[in-house]
DNA sequence: AGATTTAGGTTAAACGTTTAACTAACTCTA
DNA sequence: TAGAGTTAGTTAAACGTTTAACCTAAATCT
């Protein structure tokens, strides 16, 4: 059996009180005893027990991650490597992460994650998109929550977001950088913020390049940012415009289906056409050629979240930094190249 | 506040021993009881206090999952899904799973995951390799462990396997089936069972064939099944004996660099050389030619392996079936073709 | 010097369950 | 019809913490 805070308080030679207060290290105690009981408690190996600490306390120590079931059919794991990323984070806490995942379109008939309705965490981290009868009811119950990579634009929450716009800029900058003029935009999910911003930052790159926004270079009207998606709209963009020299894909996954249809269609790339993805995806360097993108450090966005998420927690007034930005790297590979 | 188990026992007129004996439906009770307890429940949305439940029956309703840290390196998120797995499997169930990685050398020195430490989990799943010093230091706490795609091969552990004599099978007989006589393995790691199990399954089936094994035509001694030593291994393979057809890796990283090294040296898959990898890993189908692969279950691992476990915390004179085989197939894709 | 404050610790109640031991009301059986 | 069994529920202790309230001795003040 592990020993109990009793056993540490007989060995040290004080009560039980003392030895809860060293451990959240009260201002009350003596050094002396501190010493002592510290002592005690590396001897035992004593652990506090979660359970008992939890009764008392109504906390849980766990923070639970929330993600929409489709990443699992996703092949690239992005919120998953986020999730690693959490777990992470916890280190030097004394937290832990529990999983979680809920459909696509959750609505009012579906149950809320088994450890929000047994009050299991202290805490929820979400991450991607969540329906708004999803957020409704989690916000009722009260709960800390922390948005990572999306947030309802209705309220101000505490989120942990890519650097999208910064991201659109650096990636537009880097085919006008190239000579370019004529440059696309293919995206899916205008509504969702982070598209929303990386479009933005298309259009202020263009701007400060001194480049007029053409519509008909744009292709926005594809539902989800998916790799079928970025094939059709590959083909729209290209008959919209048949100048076009150069794509910005809102990420990489419409980058690979773009790709895709410029190899049935014997567009060469980067020959006839620069292509630029966003994300930095593993299968990028599969990919031939390999894609030029944006780097989204994804392990770091878990990691804030639980910095985040902890201080949320521990001070429920905590208004400093309601939003996080992380910021995004250029990573130049083959798919890009100057225009002759 | 959530209600406790005083409010229904209030609501529905009896004793709280009576609600907490409906809830773990004790025979005791009448149906008549039930029902009205039931109700109560119910109607208040409430939920037992896992902390007070944890305290007195000194379980905790958590179980580890714990991995080596360099899955986080690797390209291919392959234990990543089985953990995804076990959090399916764990639906239905009153665990939830808690994620830690432990460094891949680890050693008397190294501090054992912290949930474990401070015995937040009823059980432990050991996913891929471990020491053998970090085993001997969970089997002292004698807490359940279930291993998956692994087990230390001194001792009788619960275990959850790939079926890897019959990919290994299967994989050959393919490439015997289409004609090849000079079939080469490469592989790494070989004490590691599931890479061993892969190998004997060669041998097997090259026998069944009424094909000679011989050593010249295997590369088995790089000390990991990685994609650079893949490209090594097929180097070697093919200054062993220049007459090789067709090639079985002993998993897809190690095919991914023997296609690199083709692609390297002119030597043209499937047209001079044929494939075949095993794990059916994401990247295949990126690759050029897509990789023919044995496709192994990964989800699913997880959820036997929770299935395993609540057993044997269950029931820990738990005996049948200590090692549960989830079987594997072949996927053809475009790497291997004929012998003309 | 006596009163008051402070410092450093202790006592005991409370948190929300489970479960062994108990009880009251029936139902048999001889 | 008395006694033994059975059935269905209750009582109360226990689990291992935290923390408000309390205590005592030493330090400080007037």
């Amino acid at each position: 059996m592990s020993p109990t805070i009793k056993d540490v308080a007989k060995k040290a030679g004080v009560s039980i009180a003392t030895v809860s207060l060293v451990i959240q290290n009260h201002a009350r105690i003596t050094t002396a005893t501190k010493t002592k009981v510290l002592k005690a408690i590396k001897e035992l190996n004593y652990h506090p027990s979660r359970s008992a600490k939890g009764l008392v306390t109504k906390t849980t120590g766990n923070i639970g991650f929330i993600l929409t079931d489709d990443h699992f059919l996703q092949t690239e794991p992005f919120y998953t490597k986020i999730f690693l990323g959490t777990e992470f984070g916890t280190r030097g806490t004394n937290y832990y992460v529990l999983l979680a995942t809920i459909a696509r379109d959750f609505n009012s008939k579906d149950e809320l994650p088994r450890f929000i309705l047994e009050r299991s965490v202290d805490g929820i981290i979400i991450a991607g998109k969540a329906t708004p009868d999803f957020i409704e009811r989690i916000e009722l119950l009260d709960i800390p929550i922390v948005f990572i990579d999306y947030y309802p634009t209705s309220g101000n929450f505490f989120t942990v977001l890519i650097d999208n716009i910064n991201g659109g800029i650096i990636a537009t900058k880097h085919l006008v950088d190239l000579g370019h003029k004529e440059i696309g935009f293919i995206g899916g999910d205008l509504p969702h913020p982070s598209i929303y911003d990386r479009f933005a930052g298309y259009k202020q790159a263009l701007e400060a390049g001194g480049i007029k926004f053409n519509k008909k270079n744009c292709v926005i009207d594809e539902d989800d940012p998916s790799r079928p998606n970025g094939y059709s709209a590959a083909k729209k963009l290209f008959a919209q415009n048949k100048k076009i020299t150069a794509i910005f894909a809102c990420n990489d996954a419409m980058a690979i289906g773009a790709m895709q249809y410029c190899t049935d269609n014997k567009i060469k790339i980067p020959n006839d056409v620069s292509l630029i993805g966003f994300d930095d995806v593993e299968a990028d360097i599969f990919l031939n050629p390999p894609l030029t993108t944006i780097k989204v450090p994804k392990f770091e966005l878990g990691t804030e979240a639980i910095h985040l998420i902890e201080n949320v927690i521990k001070n429920k007034s905590y208004h400093n930094k309601k939003k996080i930005l992380v910021p995004v790297e250029l990573i130049i590979r083959n798919s890009t190249r100057e225009l002759k």
